[in-house]
DNA sequence: TCTTGAAGGATTGTTCTACAACTCCCTAGG
DNA sequence: CCTAGGGAGTTGTAGAACAATCCTTCAAGA
């Protein structure tokens, strides 16, 4: 006999099945296309061939097409009318206005937390680790990685849908600035640090505070990012 | 003779011409599909059925299924895989969410303007006084629309691509819930005079104050639009 | 009565082929 | 050096065909 409590329930199990396993083909071939594109195994600039990538995965032009289309609309591709689609080429100002929506969303997440626990510091706890490991490794690639993740789950902690997709979509076209840079320790390594720092100000329950060093702390990586942007620029015309 | 300055303003150029009527059909049936959606001609919860469409509008599904991909990222149709494309249906959870990053994305942007003056302004109060416009005939439709425009313009002044294309899909979505909902004018009319105030405190150069006042601003939008949603879920289970 | 399962029609997912429309590059001519 | 135009190559769109999935209906069994 189902009780009233039951439904929230059978309803949060039926949307986990249903989403198991469901994936179109367009959605895999995404899939494959995005690791590619985020791993910055093709460099900006790129064009994506239809013909060709019809050959080598195996799908029909619509659906690759399709997958295009979910690719451009995550700003890990451009489409361009009759030529195609390419690996997005960000310039300086691309990288004004992705630091401006980040200041934006992260900070003000930070600032409107409350309620803050270890359970729910957990995600943050584990991805800040992971950072610190990669360092000590000095595997810069994991430790970019460990970065994102630590700041997507930083906004996850608003628990909003809408806000966690934003900033998907902005870290990911964030990385691909970071594969044009070649430099990966002198981006990376000084974060390691600041994001533990941050860490600590969330658990002593250090909001607003943790949210002034985030401000700076994004200034920072924006002056960084963009004076390696010009540096490359200047030795690569 | 090209000087180095030609450079620039010839791209531009270049740029709108190119892109002035460079669409495709893809796009264009967007369009039209987008305005029905908007206008509310198609309720929440309607499904679109490719073969009908088809018919009607003289296009291959090839092209009818893009332009529902580029609506599904508008947050105008949600798709749902083997069951076709819907008109969202917003619960109370996504007015929540919708609000939680409108605030944090209007009141952010206002609390960070600087350097205003009457012709940065000018968009605004032309969005203001059609809204006042609008709520003398009682055109509560209008009202809205200029409501819609106010506050796409008040972010625009950020100069953020990526902010405004974030706020274009939210305000796009809000939209769908207004439709929703019955009472158009108990919605609107507040508002029309608020919008003024908010202007006024721009152009005195207030951006802490205004910011202020957009917060509960939005917060009193939100507890209406709620309120009103689930009034109208008890009318219509 | 309620649940379960199978059959069937209807709709979407994907492939394939064909052709139109456009871009880009190259060359001839001014 | 610049411009116009032609041709090759690529993308945009159409249309038909089939596979995969969903939804409804209905009958059998508990």
């Amino acid at each position: 006999m189902p009780e009233p409590t039951d439904a929230a329930w059978l309803r949060s199990v039926a949307h986990e099945v249903r989403s198991f396993d469901r994936s179109s083909t367009a959605e895999r071939v995404a899939e494959l296309l995005r690791s590619r594109v985020i791993e910055g195994d093709l460099p900006p600039g790129t064009r994506l061939s239809e013909e060709q990538l019809v050959e080598v995965l195996h799908v029909s032009r619509n659906t690759l097409r399709e997958a295009f289309r979910l690719l451009t609309h995550e700003g890990l591709l451009v489409h361009r009318l009759h030529r195609g689609v390419f690996v997005p080429e960000l310039d300086e100002d691309d990288l004004v206005d992705l630091y401006l929506l980040r200041r934006t969303i992260e900070c003000d997440v930070v600032r409107r937390l409350e309620g803050l626990d270890a359970v729910r510091l957990r995600p943050l706890h584990d991805a800040v680790a992971a950072g610190e490991d990669a360092a000590r490794r000095g595997d810069w690639g994991a430790a970019g990685t460990a970065n994102m993740r630590f700041h997507q789950q930083l906004v996850a902690l608003a628990g909003s849908r809408r806000i966690d997709q934003t900033t998907a979509r902005l870290l990911a076209e964030l990385r691909l600035a970071f594969h044009a840079i070649a430099v990966p320790q002198r981006l990376h390594e000084p974060y390691v640090s600041r994001n533990r720092a941050l860490l600590d100000l969330l658990t002593a329950g250090e909001v607003e505070q943790a949210a002034k060093e985030l401000e700076v702390y994004l200034h920072d990586s924006e002056a960084e990012l963009r004076s390696a942007h010009r540096d490359r620029l200047r030795r690569n015309p």
